[in-house]
DNA sequence: TACTAAAGTAAGCACTTACTCACCAACGGG
DNA sequence: CCCGTTGGTGAGTAAGTGCTTACTTTAGTA
């Protein structure tokens, strides 16, 4: 087989018949890679993902990964950006907490994060992905979101000791056992594979969790 | 640079110089790279760990490894069989148990998986790695010891329920909540990096936990 | 409609990976 | 002291890996 023949034949092969495939705009494939690369990430961690999968899966070669991102690493950046700047994620529940109060804060806490973690788990799993691969992506939602609702909580409960209505704990140790309730369940369930054993509807899952919590910290 | 010459005149280089290195047994050698492997693996997971790592940390040449495991997989199932069927681990917490009764065995649980994990996040992580890379030894370790773990609990809050000292509380729902505090504590701790930003004595943790938990589901 | 900038590609480079093979040398029993 | 068994090696190989390059195709606009 010789190296430079055949170069300008090949194109009319394909021609009409496959691909009616749209141009995209360098703006769109830019977050279709993003995504794709996030969905890849998520199942199979960084280092099992080749850019040759996450090129198959967007539909294009590899080189136009490239010209979008300089480094695979990149992508992880990309995808921090993506989830962790934005308005999605956990800052808007902070957000959806605000009026509320007491029970109400637990619950719509629990709820929140038990639905968001059923409904799409690969947020989740990249970031344990991140964490274990000791990643910046982790490090930067621990020392924002995580840390963010953590403290939020803590407030929430010193508040409610300063009122009376719950009792002398530690306040960080507590809000952290009720994120461990919450969190450990999806973890359980989506990355560990309890759901093929054990399901509960989520609102029950929270109800338990939080009755648990509020009645175990009452005065 | 012919292929075939030069083979016999290489040994007689490094001669006598360099490596007073002890012979080992095929057994002694066989698990000390199970070992190494166990602690890369855990560090970096399994397609994050090299066969040439390996070999470097069990101070050998690559073919080693390859001698006494025919593919790199089947060191997972050698850590398998060195972690999860003998007498380590978390079976010989369930014999801890046995005697105990009530907020005793909530006590012990706490404590010694906090403590476990706390002094080797290894298995831990590897654990968590292996889930998310959906190997088989994750599921053998929920089908076998998280499962036989829960059921435990699971056994004693019902029993507590029907002496009357618990309130009516879905045990299962429960037993994971109480697990999930500890465990994911752990998580966050040793995996996510919290020890950066937030510390207590563990046995202070595991009463925090044991009291939210016992006074949370208290009739 | 002709031109150009940007989207896209096939092919392959330089390197790494899991895994192999032909060979060597230390030990120990005869 | 020889010699077979067995622990151990250096130098591979084929199949990937991230990333590049030289080139083609499309879409918008002057």
């Amino acid at each position: 087989m010789e190296r430079k023949t055949g170069v300008k034949s090949r194109a009319a092969d394909l021609k009409a018949a496959k691909k009616p495939r749209k141009r995209m705009s360098g703006e769109e494939r830019r977050t279709q890679i993003v995504k794709v690369a996030m969905d890849l990430f998520s199942k199979k961690g960084f280092k099992g993902t080749t850019t040759r999968e996450i090129a198959r899966g967007a539909g294009i070669s590899e080189a136009v990964i490239f010209k979008h991102f300089s480094r695979k690493e990149d992508l992880y950046k990309a995808i921090i950006d993506s989830r962790c700047i934005d308005t999605e994620g956990d800052s808007c529940l902070i957000g959806m907490l605000k009026g509320k109060k007491g029970a109400e804060v637990f619950m719509t806490v629990a709820v929140h994060m038990l639905e968001e973690h059923h409904k799409d788990p690969s947020f989740m799993r990249l970031l344990t992905y991140s964490a274990l691969e000791q990643h910046t992506l982790s490090e930067l939602f621990v020392k924002t979101r995580a840390l963010e609702l953590l403290g939020f909580l803590e407030d929430k409960i010193k508040e409610s000791i300063k009122e009376g209505s719950m009792r002398e704990v530690d306040p960080a140790l507590a809000a952290r056992a009720f994120i461990g309730m919450v969190i450990h369940y999806s973890i359980a369930q989506e990355i560990y594979g309890f759901k093929r054993y054990f399901k509960r509807p989520l609102q029950e899952v929270a109800r338990t969790f939080v009755d648990i919590f509020l009645d175990g910290t009452r005065r």
